[in-house]
RNA sequence: GGCCGCGUAGUUCAACUGGAUAGAAUAUCAGAUUUCGGCUCUGAGGGUUGGGGGUUCGAAUCCUCCCGCGGUCACCA
C-alpha cells in the first residue's frame, strides 16, 4: 500500500471518529522546501464536511496520525496546511524495497496498445529543425507511454506522392544530367531537395517571362508551362505510367536512404510505416458508411460534406464532386486501416504541428460521429514552431536549419567545450567522437524537450550546449560523475546490499529520497499528459538536489562505514534514475566525460 | 474579421493542474580564491504573472472584457 493511500485511510477514520463526518478524498502535496515536513495534507477542502478552524482541525488530525501511524514521526500546522514529518524508517524502507532501481519507474508492457505517429515528412526535401522537434517529441512520448505500461506502435505516414513530389522529379529529369547520390556524393534527400528548389527557380523565371509578355500575375502562376508539365506528370503517375512510376521509385529510394541516416543519427525509429501512395485512395468506404448513418450528406454537384455547425465548427468537405479523396478522406481511411491492421490498438497519438489543430479537431469529431469506439482515444500532440534568434525559419530566405547539419554542429561544439575543460585526454579519438555526438545530441534533445510542447521554442544553439544550468550536458555530467564515484567506491568498500543502516538521515538525504520516490508517479503523469517536459524537469530537480548536497559533503572515507555505503548506494540509485529518465527522452548517458 | 493557442525576473524556462512567501538557470552586481577581467566558490538585487473586472477560505492557473504576438479559416496536404 502506498503511503498516500495509507494516510488517506487513517485521515478518513480520524474525521469519522473526531467529528462524526465522512470525507470523500484527501488532498496531498509535497511539502515546500521552506517548511519542515515531508508530506502535506491540505485541510481547507475538509471544511465542507467539518465546520471549524482549519488550523485547529489540522492540530487534531496531526495528533491522531502521530498516535496511529508508525510512519508519521511528528507534525506542524501552518494555516490550513498539516505538514507531516516521516520517520527515517519509512525512507530506509522505501529505499531498500525499491532498490536496486534497475527498472525503477518503468512498468512492463501491458495489453493496452496505442499507436504513436510522428515525423511524417514529404519526400521532396531534407528534414529540418521543425522535424527534429516533431521526431523528438513523438519518440519520447512513445517511450513514456511504453514505460507507463502500454504497448506502443511507432508509425509515420510518408508523404510520397502528389504535385510537390512531381516537381522535384520533373526538375531532375530536365536538368539533372542523370546525377545520383553516388555520382555527386550527396545524401539522397539533399540531392532531391536541390531539384525541388531548382523547380521553383525555373517556375519563377517562367512567371516573370509571362508577366513581361503581358499576362497577369495570376494567370502566369497558373499557366507557367513547367507547372503544367508537373501536373501532367502527376496524371501519368496516377494512371500508372511505368516510366513515371520507375522514376518516382528511384528518387524516393534515394530520399529514404537519406532519411534513414538522419533518423539513425537522431536515434529514433519506427515499428510500422504507412505510405500515402497506398492510402490516398482509402476512405471511400468510410464515406459510404457515413452516408448510410446520416453523418454525411451529398450536395447537388455530388460532393460529400459533414455538417459540424452544431458542434460550433463549419461544414467540412469530405469528398470532392469528382469523387476523389481530400486530405480529410485519407486521414479517416488511414485511421480505420490502422485499426484493421492492428486490432489490439485502441488509441492513436498524432504528432503534428499546431497549424493543424483545426484539422485534427474535425477529424476526431467526425470519427466519433461515425461511431468508432476507439475514436474517443485520439490525441493530437500539437506543438509550437521552432524559432531562431534570427527570427522565423523561412525556406525562401534560406534560413532553414538542416537537421543533419545541426546535429553535426552540436557535436562539434560539444567537442570544443570538452577540449577546453580537458578532462578526457586519455580517451581514444574514436571514443571522443562518440562522446561528442552523445553530448551534442543530448544538449539538442534536452533543450527542445524540456519546453512544454504547445509553446513556441526559441532555439539558441550556443545556450543549449552549455555545460552549466538546466541543460542536457549538465545532467549527463552528473551521471558521469556518479559513475566515477562508484568506480572509486568499488575499490574501497564492499557494497553489501543487505546491510541495515543504523543512523539518522541527513536532511538533504531525505530531500533526495523524496524526489527519488516521485519518479514512478512522474512517469505516469507524463504519460497522461503526453509531456516529456515533465520528465526533463524532474530529472533536473533530482540532479540539482544531488549536487547541492554531495558537492559539499564527502561520500567516501567517512568515519562510519555504514553511512559511506548508504551514500554510495544512494548515488548509485540517483544515477540509475537519471539513466531511466533520460532513456524516456531518448538521450543516452556517458560513463565518463 | 470569426475561431484556436500563447503572454511569468533583462533572457530561457518552472510552478505537482485552484494552495503556503511565484521558483531555477543564465545574464548583471558585490565579495572570496586566483600569477589572469577568463576557471571555481559565496552572496545580493531583479516580479502589480500583459491590463481591468469577476468567482472563493485562496487565482499565474477558472469566467469575462480589452491589449499584444502567432496560427488557422481551400473541392491543397
Amino acid at each position: 500500500m502506498s503511503l498516500q493511500v495509507l494516510l488517506s485511510e487513517h485521515i478518513k477514520n480520524a474525521i469519522n471518529e473526531l467529528f462524526d463526518a465522512t470525507l470523500e478524498t484527501v488532498e496531498f502535496q509535497a511539502t515546500r522546501k521552506d517548511f519542515e515536513g515531508d508530506i502535506t495534507v491540505v485541510v481547507f477542502p475538509m471544511l465542507r464536511v467539518v465546520k471549524g478552524n482549519p488550523a485547529v482541525i489540522g492540530e487534531q488530525l496531526g495528533t491522531y496520525l502521530v498516535d496511529h501511524v508508525a510512519q508519521v514521526k511528528s507534525f506542524n500546522v501552518v494555516k490550513g496546511f498539516l505538514n507531516l514529518v516521516l520517520s527515517d524508517t519509512y525512507f530506509f524502507n522505501f529505499f531498500y524495497t525499491a532498490g536496486p532501481f534497475e527498472n525503477f519507474g518503468i512498468s512492463s508492457e501491458g495489453n493496452d496498445a496505442v499507436m504513436v505517429e510522428y515525423s511524417s515528412p514529404n519526400t521532396n526535401k531534407p528534414l529540418h529543425l521543425g522535424h527534429i522537434r516533431n521526431n523528438l517529441l513523438g519518440y519520447s512520448v512513445a517511450e513514456i507511454l511504453k514505460a507507463s505500461g502500454k504497448k506502443v506502435y511507432k508509425t509515420q505516414i510518408i508523404n510520397d506522392r502528389g504535385i510537390h513530389i512531381c516537381k522535384s522529379m520533373l526538375a531532375w529529369e530536365r536538368f539533372g544530367n542523370n546525377e545520383t547520390p553516388d555520382s555527386t556524393g550527396l545524401k539522397g534527400d539533399k540531392l532531391v531537395g536541390n531539384y525541388y528548389v531548382k523547380f521553383d527557380q525555373e517556375y519563377k523565371k517562367e512567371i516573370v517571362e509571362l508577366v513581361n509578355s503581358g499576362a497577369s500575375e495570376e494567370t502566369a502562376k497558373a499557366e507557367a508551362p513547367i507547372l503544367q508539365d508537373a501536373k501532367e506528370m502527376l496524371r501519368k503517375w496516377e494512371a500508372g505510367d511505368p516510366e513515371t512510376v520507375a522514376l518516382w521509385q528511384k528518387m524516393n529510394g534515394w530520399v529514404y536512404e537519406g532519411f534513414d541516416t538522419t533518423y539513425k543519427a537522431m536515434g529514433v525509429d519506427f515499428d510500422t510505416l504507412y505510405y500515402e501512395s497506398d492510402t490516398y485512395l482509402l476512405g471511400k468506404e468510410v464515406i459510404q458508411h457515413g452516408l448510410q448513418k446520416g453523418v454525411f450528406y451529398t450536395k447537388e454537384d455530388g460532393s460529400v460534406w459533414c455538417d459540424l455547425t452544431e458542434e460550433g465548427l463549419d461544414e467540412k468537405l469530405v469528398l470532392r464532386s469528382d469523387g476523389t479523396a481530400v486530405y480529410m478522406t485519407q486521414d479517416m481511411g488511414t485511421a480505420v486501416q490502422r485499426i484493421k491492421d492492428h486490432p489490439d490498438v485502441n488509441g492513436m497519438i498524432y504528432t503534428v504541428g499546431n497549424e493543424q489543430d483545426y484539422h485534427f479537431k474535425v477529424l476526431f469529431l467526425i470519427l466519433k460521429k461515425l461511431g468508432y469506439d476507439w475514436a474517443k482515444n485520439l490525441y493530437h500532440l500539437s506543438y509550437g514552431m521552432v524559432d531562431l534568434p534570427s527570427g522565423k525559419m523561412k525556406s525562401r530566405e534560406g534560413t532553414v536549419v538542416d537537421a543533419d547539419d545541426l546535429i553535426a554542429d552540436m557535436a562539434t561544439t560539444a567537442g570544443q567545450i570538452s577540449e577546453e575543460l580537458g578532462k578526457i585526454d586519455d580517451l581514444s579519438e574514436a571514443e571522443k567522437e562518440t562522446l561528442y555526438h552523445t553530448i551534442g545530441l543530448g544538449a539538442l534533445k534536452y533543450y527542445i524537450l524540456k519546453v512544454d510542447p504547445k509553446k513556441r521554442i526559441l532555439f539558441n544553439p550556443e545556450e543549449s550546449v552549455d555545460f552549466q544550468g538546466n541543460t542536457g550536458p549538465f545532467i549527463q555530467y552528473t551521471y558521469a560523475r556518479i559513475q566515477s564515484i562508484l568506480r572509486k567506491a568499488s575499490e574501497q568498500l564492499a557494497l553489501d546490499h543487505s546491510v541495515t543502516p543504523e543512523f539518522d538521515l541527513h536532511d538533504k538525504e531525505r530531500e533526495l529520497l523524496k524526489i527519488l520516490q516521485q519518479f514512478p508517479e512522474t512517469v505516469q503523469q507524463a504519460a497522461q499528459q503526453y509531456s516529456p517536459a515533465l520528465i526533463a524537469n524532474y530529472t533536473y530537480e533530482l540532479v540539482r538536489e544531488f549536487n547541492s548536497f554531495y558537492q559539499n559533503v564527502p561520500i567516501l572515507g567517512l568515519e562510519s562505514e555504514a553511512v559511506s555505503i548508504f551514500r554510495v548506494q544512494l548515488s548509485e540509485a540517483v544515477g540509475k534514475v537519471i539513466k531511466n529518465a533520460f532513456s524516456l527522452l531518448g538521450i543516452s548517458v556517458p560513463e565518463r566525460m
